[in-house]
DNA sequence: TTCATAATTAACGTTTACGTAAACGTAAGT
DNA sequence: ACTTACGTTTACGTAAACGTTAATTATGAA
């Protein structure tokens, strides 16, 4: 856990090219510190391009993504706001249910395809 | 199970437009048969279109999603080719579990904001 | 001091996955 | 015959998420 991060340590890391890193700062996800014209990172903002990228994997949007990064650290004082973040928790919420249902249906499809290679493998004399 | 479904008759019952359908041909995704220039879908393309749905939900690219479906009803007589399927599934596999456990980790950071949020709402006095 | 390395902004280019007309054929209902 | 609804191809348009120069500046090593 160092104090800071360079663009470069953050893009080795999560294995993103720097330019992608800047853009996620254009689009307002990081908003990292200044020394001059350089950027530092602290872990805050190494957390969020870590969220950033899970998002990217399960192949949500950067507006979702911003959408759901923003929800982790706002803290509405409204009541009205409350309501709404948690009725935007539960509609992501059963989006990534869907999501465990569309992997589990591919990941069993996926085995009865590799059953069958197997299968026809071990009938062509395999060993 | 009809014989046969037109164009729009999946459109709606996928809630897609034509136009995506047909770009879905124009990949050589779905390949109906002609009736003139009209299209007619079968069964197995109605399948086909489930599975390519079901991909767009998980994140994957058209060109991903289309080694999916060619995966499915690939059936190589090579051994060589066989090695290969198999070790392609295997690399989906290792993909779609790492997914299973980025949803699981978002889930339970939403668990966590939601959480928070109804505490500040009862403490705010709501019923 | 000079060279290499890494940083910056600005701006145009690229790919993916369709949207959106345009311009037309066909079949059913009135 | 006319309208309405649905089908077709062709082709240009577009938003998202960066890639890719270019032109410049700053820092550390030799």
């Amino acid at each position: 856990m160092r104090e800071f991060y360079t663009i470069s340590d953050l893009a080795k890391e999560f294995d993103v090219t720097t330019r992608t890193i800047r853009f996620y700062e254009d689009q307002n996800l990081i908003s990292p510190l200044r020394e001059g014209t350089r950027r530092l990172f602290r872990a805050r903002d190494r957390t969020r391009l870590k969220l950033i990228l899970r998002g990217k994997r399960l192949g949500f949007t950067l507006a979702e993504i911003s959408e759901i990064v923003v929800m982790y650290d706002a803290a509405p004082g409204e009541v009205g706001q409350l309501r709404l973040l948690i009725s935007k928790i539960e509609s992501r919420r059963a989006q990534l249910q869907q999501q465990m249902q569309d992997i589990e249906a591919t990941l069993s499809d996926l085995s009865e395809v590799e059953n069958r290679c197997r299968d026809r493998l071990s009938a062509l004399g395999g060993a």
